[in-house]
DNA sequence: CATGAATGAGCGTTCATTCAT
DNA sequence: AATGAATGAACGCTCATTCAT
C-alpha cells in the first residue's frame, strides 16, 4: 500500500538512489557504532524494504555507495583546490581535511567499515570498479600536490597522501577507543587520553615534514 | 563425548586457554574479515561450546585477550631492546615492528577490531583495565624511546609511538582492501597496489624524520 | 521454501495470527507442563520461526494473547449472561465456568502460567494494557452479579469473582498434580485422588454459599 | 581442592542434605521469581556442582524435598494444634496458616512451582512417594478438623483443607501478577489491586462458612 | 566422598534477502 | 516499479548433568 509515485524516469531513479543514502547517512549519524539495519533504511527513506534492492544489489554496497559519496566530495574540494590558481600550502590542505573528514562525523567510521567490507562482502567486480575510480582521483591529487610542493619527489605525492590517509584513519581508530560512551564514568588512564584533532595536526605535520621538508609548513 | 584430558592442574587451564586463543588465531588467518563465531572456535580447538565459556567471560573477551598476548609480546621485545644498553637507532625499532606487528599476519587484523570491541561489547572495568596495562606499557616505550632519541621532547616519545601505531595500522587497512583475497584474479588498479610492508617503512621513516630529525636514522 | 499463501489482507493477517495462537494451543494441550519453543509454535503453525516474530513482539506476548483469548471467550458469555434479562442462579454461572474453563482443556494451564509471565517477561506498558481489560470485564461481571445476587454487598461481587478464581485455579493445580500423563500406571494414593471438576463444584457452592447465602444456590 | 570433611556418618550426610536445602531457600528467597540454578545453590551451600547429585537425583527432587519441609513443617503443627487438648476454632487455623504458609515468603512460590514438577520432571516413584506421605499428613489433619468442627461431615474435613489450600495458592498467583516488580511506576488499574492477606483471611471465611456453618467462626 | 571441567542440546531473537502480489 | 510477508541460517549464551580425577 501506499506505492509511491513511481520513478521511472532516470533523474528519479537517482533521486531514490540519493534518498537512499541520505537515509542511511542519518541513521549512521544517529548511532554512529553500529551498521543500520536494511528495514531501518529503508523506513527512514519512507520506502519499503525491497525496494532498496532496486537500487542496490546489497546491503553492503550501499554504504560502500554512501562512502564513495563522501570521498568523492573530499577529492572533489582537494583536487579544486591543487589545480587552482591560488597558491596552496599546508595549512590549506590541513583545512579542507578537517572539513570533510575530519570534523564530518560520517566519514571515518563509515571509512573504516568500508575497508573491512571490502576485502569480504563486495563483489571482486564491484570493488575494482570502486578502486579504479578512487585511484584516478588519487592520481589527480597527488600529480597537484607535487605541483605545489616541488620538494617532494615525482611520484611521491600520492603515497604521502596515502600515509595522510592511514594516519587519520589509524589515530581516529585509537581515540574511539578511548571513549566509553554509555557508562564515561569509567576513566580511562590519563595517559592514554588525547585530543583527536590536535594531535592529528600534530602527526600529519610531522609526516609531511619529514616529506616535504620546511617549505610551505608553518613555522 | 571425545572428553581431553581434564586440565585440573593450573598450567593445564592455561595450555586451554592458549589453545583457545591459538584456536581463534588461527580461524581469524583464515578468515581475516570475519570475526570466528564462539562455535568455530571451540570446534578448532577441539572443546565443546560451552568450554569455552568456562576460560573466557564472553567471546569479545577472548579476543581481547588474544589481542593483548600479541601486543604484550611487542611490548616486551620493544621494551627489552630500549631499555637495554645497546645502541638503538630506527631500524632496530623498525626491525621488531616488523616482525611482531607487520610479518605477524594476525596482530594487525585484530587490532583494528578490537579498538571497535571496546566502544560497544566489552564491560568498562574490563576494558579499563586493559587500557591500564596498555598506558603502563606505552609509557615505559616512550620513555626508553627519548633516552635513545634526545632530540625527542620529553613525552614526546609516547606521542610518537601512538602516531607509528596510527600509521601501521591505518596503513594495514588500505592494504588489506588491495587484496580479493578469494577471488585474486581481480586486478586492482596498479596505481593504487602497493607493498604494504615497504611503504609502511617510508611512512614511518617520513614520520619520525620529521619528529627525531636525523639522529639515528638511516641515511 | 513451501512459502504459503500470503498474508497481504488484514483479514489474512488475523488468520495467521489465529493460527499461531491455535498453534500454541495444540502443542501447550500436547505437553501442558511446557512452554512450547517458539520453533516448535512456528512448526506446528507450518511457518518459519521468524515469521512468528511478524505478528507477535515475544513468545510471552503470544502465549498472554492466547490466554486473552481465552478470557475474553470467557467474560463474554458471562457478562452477556448477567447483563440478559433472563434470571440467573448459581447453577448457571457454575455450567459456564464449567464450559469455558473447566471443560476447556487448555483455559488453566496457561492461565496459570500467565500469572507467572506478567511479572517478568511481558513489558509493563503491554502487561497493564492486558490487566486494564481484563479489570474492564471484572468490574462488568462483578457489577451484573451484585444486580442478580442482591445479598451480594456493594463490591463484593467483584471479590467473588476473584476468590472464585483463585478456587478454580488452584485446585485445578492440584488435580494436575494428581495425574503423571506419561505413566498413568503409578497409582497415586486414594486418599488424595479427587475428581477435579465435582470437586470444584463443591468448593465452589461452599465459598457462594458463605457470600450469598442461600438465595439462588442450589437447595 | 578444599575438599571439605567428609560426610561419613549418616547424620553428616543429612546435614548435608540439610544445608543443601538451607541454601536453596536461601537463594529462592533472595530472588523468589526464579529457579536457582545448581551451581548456584552449590555455591551458597559452599559445595561443587557435581556434590549436589550425591544427595539429589535432580534439580527439581531437591526443590520438591524443599517444598515438603516447609509443608511438613506446616502440618506439624496444624497437627499437633487439632490433636491438642486445647479447643480449636478458626481464628486459629488461620494463625498457624499465616504463620506458615502465608508470611512464609518462600511457601507458596515453592509450592506453586512443585505442582508444575510434580506432572513434568519428577519420576513417577519419587512423586508417588510423595504424595502418600502427603496424604497420611492431609488425613490426620481432616480427621482432627472434623473432630473440632462438628458439622463438619464424616470425610469433609480432609475436603475443606484442600479447597482451603486451593483457595491460598489461586489467591496468591494472582496476588503475583499485580507487581511489577522492577518498574513499579507502572500502575495496574487499582480495580485489580488487592491486599493479599487480607483478602485471603475474607476468602477462607466464605469458603469455611458455607461448610462448617458459624460455629467457631468469629461473628 | 568430593570435585569441577567438560559437555552439547536448547533457547529466543535478528535480519539480509527473496519473491508473490 | 514497489511492496512487505516470509524465510531460515546464524548468533551468543545457559545450565542440568556426567564423570575422570
Amino acid at each position: 500500500m501506499a506505492i509511491r509515485q513511481r520513478a521511472i524516469q532516470a533523474e528519479d531513479k537517482e533521486e531514490r538512489h540519493q534518498g537512499l543514502l541520505d537515509a542511511a547517512e542519518r541513521l549512521l549519524l544517529r548511532a554512529p557504532g553500529a551498521m543500520p539495519s536494511v528495514a531501518d533504511v529503508a523506513d527512514e527513506a519512507g520506502l519499503a524494504k525491497g525496494t532498496v534492492y532496486l537500487y542496490f544489489p546489497s546491503k553492503e554496497e550501499m554504504l560502500l555507495a554512501l562512502h564513495e559519496r563522501n570521498v568523492g566530495g573530499f577529492f572533489q574540494a582537494l583536487i579544486a583546490l591543487l589545480e587552482g590558481k591560488a597558491p596552496v600550502d599546508f595549512g590549506r590542505v590541513l583545512a579542507l581535511t578537517h572539513e570533510h573528514m575530519v570534523d564530518a562525523p560520517l566519514f571515518l567510521p563509515l571509512a573504516s567499515r568500508c575497508f573491512g567490507l571490502m576485502a569480504q562482502s563486495i563483489p571482486d567486480e564491484a570493488a575494482i570498479a570502486f578502486k579504479q575510480r578512487m585511484a584516478d582521483r588519487l592520481q589527480r591529487a597527488g600529480a597537484g600536490l607535487e605541483r605545489h610542493f616541488p620538494s617532494i619527489a615525482p611520484g611521491a605525492g600520492l603515497v604521502l597522501l596515502r600515509h595522510s590517509y592511514a594516519l587519520i584513519l589509524g589515530l581516529w581508530q585509537m581515540a574511539g577507543a578511548q571513549v566509553c560512551p554509555l557508562h564515561p564514568t569509567g576513566e580511562a588512564p590519563a595517559i592514554l587520553a588525547f585530543d583527536y584533532p590536535d594531535d592529528l595536526d600534530r602527526a600529519l605535520l610531522a609526516l609531511w615534514r619529514g616529506v616535504v621538508g620546511d617549505q610551505g609548513m608553518p613555522s
